[in-house]
RNA sequence: GAUUUCGUAGCUCAGCUGGUAGAGCACAACACUUUUAAUGUUGGGGUCCUGGGUUCGAAUCCCAGCGGAAUCACCA
């Protein structure tokens, strides 16, 4: 951020005053009666019909007494054509020759009216009969032009600059706003199937005393008030069942969750996931229901239940294939998991590459020989079900055997996109289950969960059998929009600050003795008074003489004297 | 957090073994009444990320810092 205006930046500024001094008032307060949008007339081309269309003005093409122009609105483009005669019929041509000519810029936003039409070369085009600045802007936009060829020029791409401003990203890359609505479609095709089942969108506590529902460091704060510690949720399934507790049959919430964890192409650490509880369900039912979901999203949202991610199809169609952990494992690691021992599992960890530390126990160890050998096997939906109890502290206990649980994980492209389970509602179980997460705690493991004490009451007044599903949604827009990196699909992606440097005001060169003139331009000059008291007297005068020069000011450059006398604290 | 790599005009990028800072688009002026990456002529625009060092001389070489990206670790 340079602290001297840009050439054109105090062009623009320049043009800013001049319309001021014709009368016209670049932020007008009033609305504008905007009839028709850009790809609402390109469907429905009625040759010669009045429209009244605004937007931004993103290319001209002057010809003399008339031109063509781009203006942006939210659904497209459309093509202006503006005629000094028509624009201004009477003598004053100031309208076209100075204000359309001159003093507007790309990036403005304009309103017109005027008559559709199709020009000599059938592009079709809005005559325009009247124009109206709507909104001045002050900062050149990346001009990007795409040929006849589709191919784009001079593309807005540096990654930092479109993720720190993606305003500007947005105005100037289609794709980019391409992909945003998609995201939008997707969570709304999402809550459409949720509530055409009944259930019920809630929100629940950001702010929670204890961080539950995953394995997660979180981020602390502290509510002054209160005087009380808090965290920001890593997730909200503690409370949604606590609602199935109270009564509800089916809820849902499209969670911001939180997680002081790095980041990097696929993790941000605020994140969106999607969880449904619903009563009296368990896994199984809650896989056809993932997998219908799915299917329907990707069919609303891409035309297809096929999808190109990176250089590979994924389909998804219902049904997915299920396959339990342990034969996932036994297929693509030759192991059986299957009554192992810690120092067994241990063993083979270490023969297969897998730093093994004191703090893992058997749940963490399987999920390792899993993460290393299988996930990445599994492209087409996959639903791995029948995890160990070990890593799966808030799932029922698998009907058939005690040592498992009744839980699936949706692997799509290699990596999990849903997690889901039969809900435990055994109060007794879940304490115990709670008890050995402390136990993790206590050897070193800084992810296992605390015991929520009024969970476990809640579930001590009973709560119905329940399945419940988290879909990170993120990642799921990643794959339906084929992004390789989470910034992508995230409007404002968390980056590390950016530094502003403070702007010297020109009241701090007047309080050292400056004329009001010299001050206001001081401030372009030095980025503080004491930046500029660094100087000899000689540097000074030139650093104001080439100021001068460059910026042809009128203003007399101080004498000797006075110059001195700046200088002097 | 570690390693690699990048940082030059409003944008996209050249700039070789160190020797006065370059292009296209954008911008300004002039011309042009159906163009569409409009065109033609002319012109202006730079803290070469910041701070040190080496050198007669640094955008260039070295060190440190800041910021981005990729890979790895943790995680979703």
């Amino acid at each position: 951020m340079s602290v001297v205006l840009s050439e054109q930046e105090i062009l623009r500024r320049n043009s800013l005053q001049k319309l001021q001094e014709l009368g016209i008032d670049p932020y007008p307060a009033e609305t504008f009666p905007v009839s028709h949008w850009a790809k609402q007339v390109e469907e429905n081309f009625v040759e010669k019909q009045e429209v009244c269309m605004a937007g931004r003005l993103m290319g001209v093409r002057l010809m003399g007494k008339a031109a063509f122009a781009e203006l942006q609105d939210s659904t497209g483009r459309m093509q202006i054509y503006v005629n000094r005669d028509e624009l201004c019929p009477t003598e004053d041509k100031t309208l076209y020759n100075e204000v359309f000519k001159k003093l507007l810029d790309i990036g403005d936003f304009i309103g017109i009216k005027g008559y559709l039409f199709t020009t000599q070369t059938g592009e079709k085009s809005v005559h325009v009969s009247e124009l109206t600045l709507l909104a001045k802007s002050l900062k050149p936009l990346p001009v990007v032009k795409i040929d006849q060829d589709g191919k784009v020029h001079d593309a807005f791409s540096d990654p930092e600059l479109r993720y720190r401003q993606r305003y500007v990203d947005l105005v100037v890359n289609e794709k980019v706003r391409e992909t945003f609505k998609k995201r939008i479609k997707i969570t709304q095709v999402m809550r459409d199937y949720f509530n055409q089942n009944g259930y019920l969108e809630v929100e629940t506590p950001i702010l929670q005393p204890i961080p539950g529902g995953a394995a997660a460091k979180p981020f602390t704060t502290h509510h002054n008030a209160l005087d009380m510690e808090l965290y920001l949720r890593i997730a909200p399934e503690l409370y949604l069942k606590r609602l199935i507790a109270g009564g509800f049959d089916g809820v849902y919430e499209f969670a911001k969750n939180f997680r002081n964890e790095g980041v990097d192409r696929t993790h941000n650490p605020e994140f969106t996931g999607m969880e449904i509880y619903v009563a009296y369900k368990d896994y199984i039912w809650m896989m056809a229901f993932t997998e219908n979901l799915l299917e329907r999203v990707a069919q609303e949202v891409c035309g297809n239940t096929a999808v190109q991610i990176g250089d590979k199809q994924v389909d998804f169609k219902a049904p997915y294939l299920r396959i339990s952990i342990r034969d996932a494992i036994l297929k693509y690691a030759h192991f059986d998991i299957e009554g192992k021992t810690r120092t067994e599992l241990a063993q083979f960890c270490s023969t297969i590459g897998i730093e093994v530390t004191e703090s893992m126990g058997v749940g963490k160890l399987i999920d390792e020989i899993f993460g290393a050998k299988c996930e990445k096997q599994f492209v087409q939906p996959t639903f791995i079900i029948d995890y160990p109890v070990e890593m799966s502290p808030l799932t029922k206990k698998h009907r058939n055997n005690p040592n498992l649980t009744e839980r699936f994980e949706l692997i799509v492209n290699g990596k999990e996109i849903a997690n889901a389970y039969t809900e435990l509602n055994d109060p007794l179980d879940q304490r115990a289950r709670f008890e050995s997460q402390m136990q993790l705690l206590e050897k070193g493991d800084d992810e296992a969960m605390f015991i929520d004490q009024d969970f476990l009451r809640a579930l001590e007044y009973g709560m119905p059998p329940t399945a419940g599903l988290g879909i990170g949604i993120d990642r799921l827009c990643m794959y339906l929009t084929n992004q390789e990196s989470i910034q992508e699909v995230l409007f404002f992606p968390q980056l590390r600050a950016e530094k502003w440097a403070a702007l010297p005001k020109a009241s701090d060169f007047e309080a050292i003795g400056v004329d009001a003139d010299w001050a206001e331009h001081l401030v372009h000059i030095f980025k503080s008074v004491e930046d500029m008291q660094g100087l000899k007297l000689g540097q000074l005068q030139q650093k104001l003489s080439e100021y001068r020069k460059k910026q042809k000011l009128e203003l007399t450059l101080p004498n000797s004297e006075v110059l001195q006398s700046w200088l002097i604290v």
